[in-house]
DNA sequence: TGTTGACTCTCACGTTACGTCATACTCTAT
DNA sequence: ATAGAGTATGACGTAACGTGAGAGTCAACA
C-alpha cells in the first residue's frame, strides 16, 4: 500500500507517515524505484501499535524504544494495550461522574469540595494515603505525592490486570533492561506522562516490598513480582 | 488561592497557569501587591471548564473563543461537554473491541480485514454513505470523505445527544454568530478537530435538510433545527 | 504520443502548548 | 536576618506534526 491508501485507511496524515519514516518509527518494508514508500501487512500492524500507544498518551519516543526493544511481545503488547485502554475508559467515567455532580450542584442541588471538581484529572483520593503517612511521615508522602499520581479503588483494579500483563511480558526475558524500560513506560503512562522525581520512584518501590498489602495485591500475579518491581524501579531510577 | 495551590489540586503544572494567564485564557481575579497570582473559586471553574474541553481535544484558542462568546452558558456547556465525554468513551470501546478482535485474529481464531483493525481511529463505516453515493455521486461523497470523519450507529446515537444541547446553547440566541462558533466548535471536535473543505462543510449542511432521514433526526431536538444549522454552516465557511 | 490530474518526493519554515532554565523578588518561619 | 519555599518575568527549547514550495511519477485518456 501507498502513503494515500495507508492515510485514508487509518485516518493519520501522510505528512505524519513521512514523519514516522524520518524518526525511524515506521520505516515502509519496501520502496519503489521512484522512492514511493510502500507499507507491507506488518508495517500496517506496527501502525496499529503505535496509534493505540499514541490514544492512551504515549510520546513517539517511548513508543519506538518499546518497539525496539528486543523483547517486545506483539500479543502481550496488546493485552497490555487493552487494559490501558480500559483504565482511560475508567478515568472517562470518572470524569463523567464529576459531571454530573457538578452539573447538580450547579442546579443547586448539592455541593462540592473543590477536590470533588477536580476528580478524574489528578486522581486524588489513594486509599492507601493515610495508611502511608502513618508510616513514612507525612513529608514523605507529600513529597512522593507532588510528582506521581495516585489512584482510586476502581484505578486500583486496573492497575491489578495491568500487573499481571507486566509480570506476562516480564516472564519471556525476566532481569532484561527492557522489561524496566516497559515498567518505567507504563509508569509513565499512569502518571499521564507527567515527570516524577527518581527518588519518588524508587521510594515507591520500596513500598511495594514494605507494606504487605501492596505486596500481596501484586504478588497475586506471580511470586516476586513486587521484589522484582521494587529492583526493578530502584535500578531505573538509579540509571538516570 | 495561589499558583501552586491551585496547581496541586487540579494536576496541571504552574507554567500553565502562567501559560493560560498570558494567552488570556485564564486571568486570575485578583493579583497582590507583589504580583502574585490569586485564583477565585470563579477562575477555578473556568479552568474545570477548560479541562474538559481540553481533554477532548479542543485547542486553546477554540476553547478561549468559547468562553469568551457572549452567549456562553456554563451549565449547558456541562451538558454538552458530558455528552462528548461520553462520545469519547464510545470510542474508547469501539478501540476495545477492535482489540479483542486483533488479539481472536492474533491468535488465529479468526481474520480481521485492514479496515476492521482501524476502526475506532478513523471511524470508517457510514450507514448513510450508500445512500449518499446514490444520492450525490461518487466524487462529491469521497470529496467529503477526505475531510469529513464517519460515524457508526452508536456515534449517531451520541451525535443526537450533542444536537439537542447544541439547540438549547442556541436557543439563547438564535442568530449570533456565536452559536455559529459553537456549532463549527463542536463540528471541529467530531472530526478530532482535523482540518475540513469549507465546501464540504457546507455540502454537509445541505444534505441536512435535502435528506429526510437527516431532517427527522435532527429537528426531532427543535422544529427547523437542520435548516438552523444549514444556514448556520453555510454562513460560517462563507465567512472564511 | 503527448498531456493532464492525482499522487508522490524532499526540503524547510511555521505552529501549538507548554518545558526548562536563568535571574530576581517575596514571604513565612526559625 | 537569613534560609527555604514560593512566585515573577523573560527567553529559548521541544514534540508532533501542518503547510506550502518546487519537482518528479504514473495511469489514463485524447
Amino acid at each position: 500500500m501507498k502513503v494515500k491508501e495507508v492515510a485514508d485507511l487509518t485516518g493519520v496524515s501522510v505528512r505524519t507517515l513521512h514523519h514516522y519514516d524520518e524518526i525511524g518509527l515506521l520505516v515502509p518494508d519496501n520502496v519503489t524505484e521512484a522512492g514511493y514508500r510502500v507499507y507491507s501487512d506488518e508495517n500496517l500492524t506496527t501502525l496499529q501499535q503505535i496509534l493505540f500507544f499514541r490514544e492512551v498518551g504515549f510520546p513517539l519516543k517511548k513508543i519506538k524504544e518499546l518497539l525496539d526493544s528486543p523483547s517486545f511481545n506483539r500479543l502481550e503488547a496488546f493485552e497490555l494495550q487493552r487494559d490501558m485502554l480500559v483504565a482511560k475508559r475508567r478515568q472517562l467515567e470518572t470524569m463523567i461522574e464529576t459531571i454530573d455532580k457538578t452539573l447538580q450542584s450547579e442546579r443547586g442541588e448539592m455541593t462540592m469540595t473543590n477536590e470533588e471538581r477536580f476528580k478524574g484529572f489528578d486522581f486524588s483520593s489513594n486509599p492507601y494515603e493515610q495508611e502511608a503517612r502513618d508510616r513514612w511521615g507525612d513529608e514523605a508522602v507529600d513529597k512522593a505525592n507532588q510528582n506521581v499520581s495516585k489512584f482510586g479503588e476502581k484505578e486500583q483494579e486496573e492497575m491489578n490486570r495491568i500487573y499481571s500483563n507486566l509480570a506476562a511480558l516480564r516472564g519471556t526475558d525476566p532481569a532484561a533492561a527492557e522489561a524496566q524500560a516497559a515498567i518505567s513506560d507504563w509508569y509513565m503512562f499512569l502518571n499521564k506522562i507527567g515527570d516524577y522525581s527518581m527518588e519518588a520512584f524508587a521510594g515507591l518501590g520500596e513500598m511495594y516490598v514494605a507494606d504487605e498489602r501492596f505486596t500481596k495485591n501484586i504478588d497475586q500475579f506471580g511470586e516476586g513480582l513486587a521484589v522484582f518491581m521494587r529492583d526493578a524501579m530502584k535500578a531505573y531510577s538509579e540509571s538516570k
